[in-house]
DNA sequence: TTAAGTCTTTGATTTGCATCAAACAGCTGC
DNA sequence: GCAGCTGTTTGATGCAAATCAAAGACTTAA
């Protein structure tokens, strides 16, 4: 695969795929983190997820993106021609079964992120926001606590259905009863997996 | 596929598949409609997805189901025993492909419901599913208005994170501002599609 | 070091939807 | 045709989170 990639490097706030812009290419992120979403005529905006090193962006095999794609941090990335990509496909099929593996977690991922919107409260949100966010640090080697959290406050409300100020009281209650600690960099500690994970579950 | 399907023929509230079973079957919807919904442990639902003639259920090549799913009305359905089915895609690599394209499908439209729990306002929410029920009417050969509403208020509710009581509001307020009319026997008639529409994109 | 800009936190108030409650309308079976 | 049940609508009230507003706290650049 590395035979037919490009690679990138993006600052902060750089966008890299536009909603309805044709799709003609699909990307592996290698380092840093980027925010997927998508917007409503009036500005409002949802983001319906974040991704991080290892994870693709585009695999959808639609004509065009179904959401925007902006970098949330530095980031760098390999870039896939569609076209020699599906070639790619062609040749290794098992290529693709683990790429239906990958949209098969992303839709059972989707389905949580929908309990989430519909149905958690913010202090259940945020609770489930840093235990993902922990999770994914843990699947890549990092530890899973403190977590860096390179998201803006904004961010975070967009992509947990909330506003800013009601994500910043979240942390401060919960910094209160000792479930987290805000560290300088952006970093929080999960003093109380425990209490999180009771909170996430919504027990 | 014939060749390895079982026909199947439920009644409206029977389960099809329970989270976190063992995942040892695929389905077809052949007829009715079918509800997927994740539960939290005090009982707050939320409603994923409903399927109509022509869907697939549980391709997800998960080890375990992601979610419950129950008949919403007298549903008729094709299950296939996974083990063949994974037998069936190494004989026919198209096959593999359709499935991917039909995961990306899905995938776009959890993100449209994502941008719906997330961000719009009820009145948005309810416009923005009667006018999906209608594309999937269309879609599968029925007239798309006026529609049938198989699903109860509160599964209605379920999938758009409202309580049964608003959606029956909301529904009161569309039609005494004459975009839908209400019909006999949960049919609804969509008077005013362009009202609808802008309320569904929020503009 | 200081100044300007941006992001975050905190406070006061409003509001859209939830909750609680009761009447109403369709079905189903006798 | 009526009784009982289930699902829907309508009304009154409450509340979680949004909105409006301003003060702090970083970050960056001169």
């Amino acid at each position: 695969m590395a035979s037919i990639a490009h690679i990138q490097l993006l600052s902060p706030r750089q966008t890299i795929i536009d909603e309805g812009e044709s799709a003609e290419s699909l990307f592996n992120i290698t380092g840093g983190a980027v925010k997927l979403y998508k917007l409503l005529p009036d500005g409002r905006r949802q983001i319906t997820g974040f991704l991080f090193q290892g994870d693709f962006l585009g695999i959808a095999l639609n004509q065009e993106y179904a959401y925007s794609a902006e970098a949330v941090s530095d980031v760098t990335l390999c870039r896939f021609p569609r076209v020699r990509f599906e070639a790619l496909l062609d040749e290794f099929p098992k290529l693709e079964k683990q790429l239906l593996e990958v949209a098969s977690n992303e839709l059972a991922q989707a389905q949580d992120q929908m309990l989430l919107l519909g149905r958690k409260m913010a202090l259940e949100k945020v609770a489930s926001f840093l235990l993902y966010v922990s999770e994914r640090a843990r699947q890549r080697g990092d530890a899973p606590s403190p977590i860096s959290l390179p998201m803006s406050r904004a961010d975070i409300a967009d992509y947990l259905g909330l506003t800013m100020e009601t994500v910043s009281r979240t942390f401060t209650n919960l910094k209160s009863s000792s479930a987290i600690r805000l560290l300088p960099g952006n970093m929080v500690e999960l003093s109380d997996r425990e209490t999180l994970q009771n909170l996430s579950d919504g027990s």
